[in-house]
Order: C-alpha cells, then sequence, then structure tokens
DNA sequence: GAAAATTGGTATGAACCCAGACCATTAACC
DNA sequence: GGTTAATGGTCTGGGTTCATACCAATTTTC
C-alpha cells in the first residue's frame, strides 16, 4: 500500500507527477507589478508614453481596477511612471534605462541560476521556432515592414542603455508576427529573464556587433521565406548570448 | 496628445502593448481544478492511483490546504476521484477515460476556436524543438529506459481509451528529459489542449497506426543522438495530427 | 466661459484565500 | 491488543481581492 503511493503503474511515471504540477499564481498584486514592471524595462510601453487608462489595464489584466491601482502605487513609489489627474492625464513613463556596468555581478542563489539556465534553454527552442515560423508563413506588407522598422531600430540604438529595450522589442516583434498568444507569452517570459541577466554582467561593444550581423541574417532568412536559415541564425544567436551569460554566471 | 496614448514611438511597438500583457491568474481555487483534472485526465495519476497527501499537493501548489480541499471536493463531486479518511488512505483516481466517439464534435466558440488554433502553432514549435533538445543532449541510461519504456506502453495500448494517456505521457516524458520546467510547462499545457479537442472527434484505427511509426521514428532519432530527424520526425507528427484535427473542426 | 467627457481618487460590503491549530479515523507497528 | 503515525475533516481570525458605486480634477468641445 505504500508502493501505490508513487503513482502506481510503472517507474515511467514516477517523475511525471513531480514535474507537472507548477505553482499556482495568486497574489494579484504582484503577479500586476511584476507584468507591467517588466513591459516597461523591456521597452514595450517607452520612455515617456502613456499607459492605458486604469479601467483599460484592468480588464487586460483580468484583475479588479483596486488592485490595478496598488500595482500602479508600487510603479509609482519605484520610480518607474508618473501620474496625473483629469481628462488627458494618465501614468506616464518616467523610467531611463539603467546602464549596465553600474550594477556590478551580484551573487546568485543556486535557485536563481537554475532558473537563469533553464529561460536559455527554452529559449534556445521557442526563438529560434518562432523565427522559423514566421520565416514559412506568408507576411503582409505591414508585417515586412514592422520587421524592417524593429530591426533598423536596433541598428540604431548604439547608446547601450536604449539598445536593450530595441533588442528586446526586436525579439518580441518576430513572436509578435506567428500570430500566437502563446509564443508571445513564451518570448516575453523569456526576454525579462535575459534581461535581468544582461543587467547583471558589463556589456561589452563587440557583443552588439556580433548581435546586429545575427539580427541581420535572422530578417533576411525571414524576408525571403527560408525557415531553416531563420532558425540558424537565431540558434546561433541564442548560442552565443548563452554562452556569454554562461560564462560570466559562475 | 491623444497619440501620444498608443504608446509613441512610431507604429511598430504599436502593436505589442495589447499583445504582451497577459491575463494575471487569481482565483486559486479553479487553477487548482484545472491543474489536478487536467493531470489526471493527461494520465499523470492513471486510474487507481493515489494522489499525494493534501497536505504535500497544497504545497506542491502554492495554496493553502483549506483551498486545495475545495478544489478536492470539486473533483470529488465531478468523480474524478475517491477519498478515504485515516492512515494509508487518500485520494484515488477513479476516472475511466473516457470513449472519444461517445462525445459529438460539439459547436465550438470563435474563441475556443482560436485557442485551438493557437495551441496547435504552439505545439509545431515546442514539442520538436524538445524532442530535438533531448537528441542533442547527453543521456544517461535511465533516461534512455524511460523514453523507451514510455514508447512501448503507446506502443502496446491498442484499446482506445488508454491509448490517448499514454501518447499524453510519451510526449511529456520527453518534455521531461529536457529537464526544463518551462519546457514541461508548455508541452503540459498543449497536450491538455489537444487532449481535450481529439475528445471531440471520433478517432480512426488508422490513424493510432500512423502515429506510432512516427513515435517510433521520434525515439529512434533520439537514441542514436540525431537532433535534425528528432525535430523533422516530431513536426512531421504534429503536422499530421494538426491537419486532421483542422479539418475535423470547421 | 459653460457643459461634457475623460481620467485618476475614494469608499464599502461581500466573497475568497490563507495560516495555523485541533479533531476524527484508520492502518501500520510493536 | 495497545500505541503510534499518517491522513482527511473542521474551525477561526485576519488579510486580499472584487464589483460597484461615487467624487475630484482637468481638458476638450461648443
Amino acid at each position: 500500500m505504500q508502493a501505490a503511493r508513487d503513482t502506481a503503474q510503472g517507474s515511467i511515471q514516477a517523475v511525471l507527477p513531480g514535474a507537472v504540477l507548477r505553482p499556482v499564481r495568486s497574489h494579484a498584486f504582484e503577479a500586476c507589478v511584476e507584468q507591467l514592471a517588466t513591459a516597461i524595462r523591456l521597452g514595450v510601453y517607452p520612455l515617456g508614453s502613456t499607459l492605458p487608462p486604469e479601467r483599460e489595464l484592468a480588464e487586460q489584466l483580468h484583475v479588479s481596477r483596486a488592485t490595478l491601482r496598488e500595482a500602479m502605487a508600487a510603479l509609482r513609489q519605484a520610480g518607474l511612471v508618473q501620474t496625473t489627474r483629469g481628462r488627458g492625464g494618465g501614468t506616464v513613463v518616467i523610467l531611463k534605462p539603467p546602464t549596465p556596468s553600474a550594477r556590478a555581478a551580484a551573487r546568485t542563489t543556486p535557485a536563481q541560476r537554475a532558473e537563469w539556465l533553464d529561460a536559455l534553454a527554452f529559449r534556445r527552442i521557442i526563438e529560434p521556432g518562432a523565427a522559423a515560423t514566421v520565416a514559412a508563413s506568408e507576411l503582409s506588407d505591414e508585417a515586412r515592414r514592422q520587421l524592417i522598422a524593429a530591426h533598423e531600430e536596433v541598428d540604431a540604438a548604439t547608446r547601450a542603455a536604449h539598445y536593450r529595450q530595441s533588442d528586446s522589442r526586436f525579439h518580441l516583434t518576430i513572436a509578435a508576427l506567428t500570430g500566437s498568444s502563446r509564443v508571445i507569452d513564451a518570448v516575453t517570459s523569456v526576454q525579462a529573464t535575459v534581461h535581468e541577466m544582461l543587467l547583471a554582467i558589463p556589456q561589452l561593444p563587440t557583443n552588439i556587433a556580433h548581435s546586429d550581423a545575427q539580427h541581420t541574417a535572422v530578417v533576411q532568412a525571414i524576408l525571403e521565406g527560408r525557415p531553416d536559415a531563420a532558425r540558424r541564425a537565431m540558434e546561433q544567436h541564442c548560442d552565443d548570448t548563452a554562452a556569454l551569460l554562461r560564462g560570466l554566471l559562475t
């Protein structure tokens, strides 16, 4: 009767139960703060832009306005946004992207490291997959414009502070072009973690040039409709970034 | 001042804000019910197996025991589990996997259909990616055993009712072998949706034979350490299933 | 300049969720 | 057979979240 506890039926499935059940996300307040802060830091809402009205955001996040307002208050207190009342008012992003080297490579907990390595492994699957999917689909002119514009924006952002946000937006744009909300979710989550990691290490200009070349290869492969080439280019990009991060993390 | 509302800075990013923010998962009770019911239906906890004690499950799901118990009560009322008290007691799975053809292809809402198509697109990326990742990694003897056993189990399950659960466990096993919790989450979510879709359509024996051949190809490629072959085999498998489902869904 | 519309700010009662302690029942153990 | 341990069942007080109003400020519109 003791053996029956571990899921009966063979040893194969003995590992699944522990792996499949994931923590339920409670605490709406914290979840809102995290999502909004991430969106701002990734540049989804750039410096100076106005967030949607509270009522609208609350509906998007499936949260009561009271809870959303608490999250807003936290963002305000953290210096990420500023709020003004009345018609035409709203909440404006005032966060200046931090300079990476400003923060030293803080000591990371084992759990933190595991989370980061997990994100890199997941990224190696999802981002190349997204690039291949977009390359295999028929892109509208509008879609092509968006991709090219996002790429040019990264190219133009030589200043390190803006480079990170442009880079995130570039990757998110590719995800958005798949049209799949699950893909967008996955890439957003991955980019948030990568962003966090990159803040912890100094940024080398050579890396930026290197990344730009790979971005260009990805965009070309997508525009020419070559899925395998797009996947390989993005895999190379992920591998290089991952090698850099893993090396500077130990 | 009106134009500034739509995220300032060019038209490219005008689409991102709406796409990136996702609903916050509140309502712990419903989330628990959904996760447990899914795990049971996918065969993570097979018929006759005992679930972990309430205190343990509550901790795994990051939920109070009171909330977990409410979820358990719902599962009990739905006829999925049975509970007995005292030492050696616990909650046992009593759900018999339903016969697919029993339920007619119910009318689906547009939102439902969109969700389903999204899941298929996501699956086409994540499952082949997971197969390639596993094939590229060095597998322990234990891991090889698990993979082979999971495959043989599907092979042996000719009865339709058990076939679905074996199939889900097979795909989940590959995900688990990547060692990445994000990959496991993604595949679990995708399998849950695919499972839901397959329940809505009759199952043809020819499809099972077809799938088995593809499963074999995936396993062989993984065991031989050929990532590209593993990816292609799994892509073929996903494409065939997706074509079938999309066809019978309109 | 007055009215209307849009936006953030505040208040309240109900429902939900949590942590912890304690009770009841049953199988395992000596 | 008696004791112990494991497990589900119950209770309570306090914090969170929700839905729904209504108030306040400010710009747009006429």
